[in-house]
DNA sequence: AACCTTTGCGCAAAGGTTTGCGGAATTATC
DNA sequence: GATAATTCCGCAAACCTTTGCGCAAAGGTT
C-alpha cells in the first residue's frame, strides 16, 4: 500500500521547527519571520504538500463537497445540469458527490441520508417523481443545512429553488400551435404531483383559453417520463374518437417517443399532427422533421443552483430562501408548422 | 449554523462511560458486556449516530470516495458510464466525486491533482482527447493508487482498463456496408492518438481488405468529436471528386451530425449514402432514417470499471493490472440498408 | 540600568475515531 | 483465604490541522 501523504509534521520534522510554526508559515502569518516562512514554503512545494481536507473538515465540521441527487443520470437534461453545477463548484473549490434516486422516493431518502453521513456541506437536488412526502427535508431545514432544489421543487418558502417559467412556456407553446392552425391540442404531461407538471398544465389551459379553445380533458394525459410510458400516452391520444392534431410533450424525450409512435402509425408530422417538446436538446435538430422545442437553460440552471447553494454556505447575513426563475425560449422548427 | 453532529463523545457522556467503550460496543467487541453493548447501540440508534467518515479517513489515510474524470459530462455515452460506476460504488459503500476535463490535457491534470488532494481512494477515468503525455500517471502507478481507465486508455500494462472490441466492431461495420452493396466506404475517425481511433481504423482497414476493397486515404478523415468538427469532416467527404457512398462515424454524435449535413446537401440516406454510428443511444431509433449503430455497453463499462477499481482497493494478494474487453453488437437499422 | 514593547516561535487543546495496553473488580482454582 | 484467571472497562496515543496563549530573546524607551 501507499505510504501516508506528507503532512505538516513531515515538514516540521525536516526543518526542526514545530508544527504550528509550519502551519503559520504556510499561511503567511506575520508572527513567523520572512526567512523561515520562505524556507517552509519552499520545502512544502518541493515535497508537494497539500493540506489534508479530512483534517480540516474534521476540525471545522464541514467538508468541501456538495451532495447532488438527481432522479436520472443518463438523460441530457440532468447531465447538462450536473455539468453546470460542477463548473460552479469547481470555480469555488468545491467537489460534487453524485447520487441517483432513480425516481424513487425511498431511494431519494436513502441518498440523502447517505450524503449527510458523508458530511457533505449541503445538498443540491431534483425531486424524484415518486416523492410526495416532503418531511424528510425538515431536519435539513431546521438545522440550516444548505439545500437547493432545481426544476422539481417543494417547500419553496423554506428552501432556495431554481425553476423555469413553466407556465409561460406552456402558454406560448399552446398559442404557437393555435397560430399554426392546430385546433385540437393535446398535452402529454408528467406525474401529477410535480410542480413542473402542474405549472405546464396551467399554462396549457391558459393558452387554450386565450385562443378561445375549450379544454378537453381527454386531450390531457399523464406519463411517468419514461419512453414506454410516453409511447403509451401517445397511443392513447391517437386512439381517441376525435384525434388531436397537435401534441405538446412534457419534455423532448417524451416528444421523441411520441414522434416515433406517430410515424409508426403512418401519420405525418407536421401535416397530420403537430409536435412540440421541452428541453431543446441537440437531437431536436437531427430528427426528421426537426423538433420544435422550448429551450430550457439546463446548464445555467445548474450554475444558478450552484450559486444559490454557495450563498447559503457562508451566510454573512441570515439569508432567506431565494427563488430563481429562468426564462425559456420557444424554438420553432419543422414539427409544428404546417 | 447547525451544531455539530452527534459523536462517540456525545454517547459516552450521556451514558457516563468512556469513548473507547462506546466505540467497542458499537462494533460488538467481546470486551464489552452484552448489557452495556445493547444500551450503547440503542442510544446510538435513538440519537441517529453515524460515524464521522472524516475522522476515519484521517485515521486510515483513505476515504470512501472514488474520483471520476470524464472528458464530457453531457453526452449519453459518458453519463451512462457514470451511471454504471455510481451503481457499483453505491453497492459497496463508496461515493463518486465527478470532475470534467473538457477534453483538455491541462484540465485533466488539474482534475487529477485536485482529486488526489481531496484524498480520494483512487481514480476511474477516461483520457481527454488532447492528452498525449501520460507521465502524470506515474506517481499514481508507483504509489499504487487504484486507477482504472475506461474506453480511452494508456499504459495498459500498468493500469487496469475496460474497453470494447473496437477493431472487431469496426471490421463488422465495414463488412456490413459491403454486404449491403456499398463500395466506397468512408470513416470519420476520432483524434489520431486515441486507442479507440487507432483500433477502429485498423478494423476498418481489415474489413476493407477482407472485402477486397482498396484503402483510399482520402476516405479516412479525422474529427475532434465535436459536432461542428463532424459536420466539417462530412463536408470534406461529400466534396470529394469521387464521393463515398457510405460513412462510418466514430460515434453516434458524429453520425447524427453527418446525417444532418448529408440531408442538408439534399442527399438521401441510405440510397445515396449509407451511415453507421457507434454507441447506439436511444436517439438512433428516433432519427429518420433510423441509424444503424454498434451497441456499446456503456452502463456495463461503468460497472466493470467500478469492479476493477474495487479489486485494487483492498488487494488481498498483489493484483496485476487487468484488461477487460467488452463485446459490442451491430444493430442494423434503416440507414445502412439500401 | 530598569522597564516595556516587539519579534518569533512552541505548547497544548480541539475535532472524532481506533486500538494497544493497563488496571480494577469479579470469578475460578487450589 | 490466598492466588490466578477472567471479565470489563478506561487511558492515551495516533491521524492532521488550526489557533489562543505563553514565553523567551531581542530591541526600544526613560
Amino acid at each position: 500500500m501507499s505510504k501516508r501523504h506528507v503532512s505538516l509534521k513531515t515538514l516540521a520534522q525536516t526543518l526542526n521547527v514545530s508544527i504550528s510554526t509550519v502551519s503559520r508559515a504556510l499561511r503567511n502569518h506575520p508572527d513567523i519571520s520572512a526567512e523561515l516562512t520562505q524556507k517552509v514554503q519552499e520545502l512544502a512545494q518541493e515535497l508537494k504538500y497539500s493540506p489534508n481536507p479530512l483534517a480540516i473538515g474534521l476540525l471545522k465540521d464541514q467538508s468541501n463537497t456538495i451532495g447532488v441527487i438527481v432522479p436520472d443520470l443518463v438523460t441530457y437534461f440532468f447531465s447538462s445540469i450536473i455539468s453546470g453545477i460542477e463548473s460552479v463548484a469547481n470555480e469555488h473549490g468545491y467537489y460534487i458527490v453524485i447520487r441517483c434516486s432513480y425516481e424513487s422516493a425511498e431511494k431519494e431518502k436513502e441518498c440523502l441520508d447517505n450524503l449527510l453521513k458523508l458530511r457533505v456541506a449541503g445538498v443540491i437536488m431534483c425531486l424524484a417523481q415518486e416523492t410526495q412526502d416532503y418531511s424528510h427535508f425538515s431536519n435539513l431545514i431546521e438545522e440550516q443545512v444548505p439545500l437547493v432544489f432545481f426544476d422539481r421543487v417543494c417547500r419553496s418558502e423554506e428552501v432556495s429553488t431554481v425553476v423555469v417559467n413553466n407556465q409561460e412556456a406552456a402558454r406560448q407553446i399552446t398559442r404557437h400551435f393555435f397560430e399554426s392552425g392546430y385546433r385540437r391540442i393535446a398535452h402529454i404531461a408528467g406525474p401529477a404531483q410535480l410542480n413542473i407538471t402542474q405549472e405546464r398544465i396551467q399554462g396549457y389551459q391558459q393558452g387554450l383559453a386565450e385562443c378561445g379553445l375549450p379544454f378537453d380533458d381527454s386531450l390531457l394525459v399523464h406519463c411517468d417520463l419514461s419512453i414506454p410510458s410516453a409511447t403509451e400516452a401517445t397511443q392513447q391520444l391517437l386512439a381517441l374518437p376525435s384525434r388531436p392534431d397537435a401534441i405538446f410533450g412534457v419534455n423532448d424525450t417524451t416528444a421523441f417517443a411520441a414522434m416515433k409512435e406517430i410515424k409508426r402509425q403512418g401519420l405525418r408530422i407536421p401535416a397530420d399532427i403537430g409536435l412540440v417538446g421541452f428541453t431543446d436538446e441537440f437531437h431536436a435538430t437531427v430528427v426528421e422533421p426537426t423538433l420544435t422545442s422550448v429551450m430550457h437553460p439546463t446548464y445555467e440552471m445548474g450554475r444558478e443552483a450552484g450559486l444559490l447553494f454557495l450563498k447559503q454556505i457562508n451566510p454573512q447575513v441570515e439569508v432567506a430562501p431565494q427563488q430563481t426563475v429562468l426564462t425559456t425560449q420557444l424554438v420553432v422548427r419543422e414539427s409544428s408548422v404546417k
